[in-house]
DNA sequence: TTGTTTGCATTCCATACTGGAATACTTAAA
DNA sequence: TTTAAGTATTCCAGTATGGAATGCAAACAA
């Protein structure tokens, strides 16, 4: 069993196509089928049902995978250990952030990386934090800066973490911007404007109002924190945002609930990170820990 | 990376040559050199060096080792996962056993194996407890059912575990064996019938004797039990043994501080068992849960 | 030093595998 | 039925793999 052939059954599954994956393999479409037969030849069972115009994993396929990934895990992890250069700190580096730390935390990392580490060529993803995720699953991406889900799979490493403190905000015009200390059901008889039902901020929120046997009016305009600012800030509803993003065009709503979320910077379990990402992470934890040192010393 | 040349790298260095490796692997000589050679040339470094007559491990070499047992050991998973006779049990099942568990274990496990299961051929290998470790850790065999080691290297499971109390002892004519309570010192004034220092029994009684700042007089005949027993029964000298293995051939010496061992079945973290392995630890389960409770219930 | 032995490397050759190009086949949708 | 999309098959060239015979180097003995 060699890693080409498991690779190549890996990329088909994950982009759910030969043609696709041969693309990606630098190979034309028949090596692909061919190293796929190779490998159902010596394990001696069909792994990929192409009988239909999308493929589908046979229940041996299936039962493989999760193997397979391990096994291309610690290959990897092989080569690493033999790299020479173990000093160096250069070769691609793929990340994956979400929109809003792409915007409010990236740019003070990637600033000092590229100052002290101007050999890493850098390919940046942004998506959201679920999607961020499924990436990492099929090791599109060494790290992932994202929103820490509750519900994080077994199979993710946290690297680094710190609280992202949220607050209830409207536009300072807004009906609920008067009251002293609104309550939930005061909240509940406005629009919300809030991010899609898979975020972790949404789920918090939904969770806060389902306690409270409230109703919850959510406007779905879109999961970009900065547009949901604005749309807020324009009066159209009220919304729950990071501390760190409220200014003159919000009032904060002195609702009682706390609300918060975690940020972090995960990793694969089982998968050795490069010199490059190394590098990366002890930035962010610097960094990180000057942000809050710095309004926590305020 | 294939895992044929991975094999082939591992049992180079497990049988410290070459052409034992091709005839372990049903290769020439040749055939072997040249999987090294290419997967040397494939990472882009030498593993072993050939330049003295004794082979040795480069330090890229020593590196790649745990990797490639760990990429083998999960091949061996997936293709367990794939095996579709997931309820047949059958097939080649390896096995190491101490001698005092071969004697005085493994016949009432085996009656039963061989009964339930006639499909499986056992390949049963008796060494003492250290050879054990090394052998499994060389992937000799899937199970060893061994004296449990305090000094336990992780990389090892424990599947099942069972005391193993014991006794001192002498002739019956012995000196000793006319005294009420013995004391360690008293003890220290004859020889001492005890297996090698490599023993976890010996550890136990040295270090008793080293608390009591006592010099202990060890005569090391033999690592097998039976012929301590038969030594000791003869009058040259005391022991410690398993009050199993207590007859009138032997008086128990009342001595104060206890002794005890724990036996157990290993296996190795990381490396799926065989449906063989699997029942035959049912069985042994069962047998030694049975054992206990009889022997508890008088 | 000089055989001699032991053990890995090299060479040669036949065979098997691998990948690309062209093409055939299959399925689902128009 | 036609068409489009996607995988399998065939053919061919280049490469890799294994065995047999042989070469070469290191350790050992005389």
């Amino acid at each position: 069993m060699d890693s080409n052939s498991l690779k190549a059954f890996l990329t088909i599954v994950d982009l759910g196509s030969f043609s696709e994956a041969a693309e990606t393999l630098h190979l034309t479409q028949p090596a692909i089928s061919k190293r796929l037969a190779s490998l159902e030849n010596q394990l001696g069972t069909s792994l990929i049902d192409r009988s239909h115009r999308k493929i589908r994993l046979t229940t041996a396929g299936a039962r493989l995978l999760p193997h397979a990934r391990k096994i291309l895990d610690e290959v990897h992890n092989a080569r690493l250990a033999l790299s020479p250069d173990s000093l160096k700190v250069e070769g691609k580096l793929q990340i994956i952030a979400s929109h809003h730390i792409g915007l409010h935390h990236l740019p003070k990392w990637l600033n000092r990386f590229n100052r002290e580490y101007p050999m890493v060529a850098l390919d940046l993803q942004f998506m959201e934090s679920d999607a961020a995720y499924r990436q990492m699953h099929k090791r599109s991406a060494e790290l992932a800066f994202v929103t820490l889900s509750d519900t994080m799979e077994s199979g993710f490493r946290v690297f680094s973490q710190w609280p992202d403190p949220m607050v209830f905000a409207a536009a300072p015009h807004h009906p609920l911007a008067k009251q002293d200390r609104p309550a939930l059901k005061e909240l509940a008889e406005y629009p919300a404007l809030l991010p899609d039902t898979t975020t972790a901020t949404y789920r918090v929120v939904s969770r806060l109002f389902l306690e409270a046997n409230l109703v919850l009016k959510p406007q779905m305009p879109t999961n970009y924190l900065e547009t949901i600012k604005m749309m807020t800030g324009v009066g159209l509803g009220w919304s729950v945002l990071p501390v760190t993003m409220m200014d003159d065009t919000l009032a904060p709503l002195k609702v009682q609930h706390p609300v918060s979320r975690v940020l972090g910077g995960i990793g694969l379990a089982g998968r050795e990170l490069s010199n490059a990402a190394k590098a990366l992470l002890d930035i962010v934890r610097q960094e990180e820990r000057n942000t809050r040192s710095e309004s926590g010393g305020r």
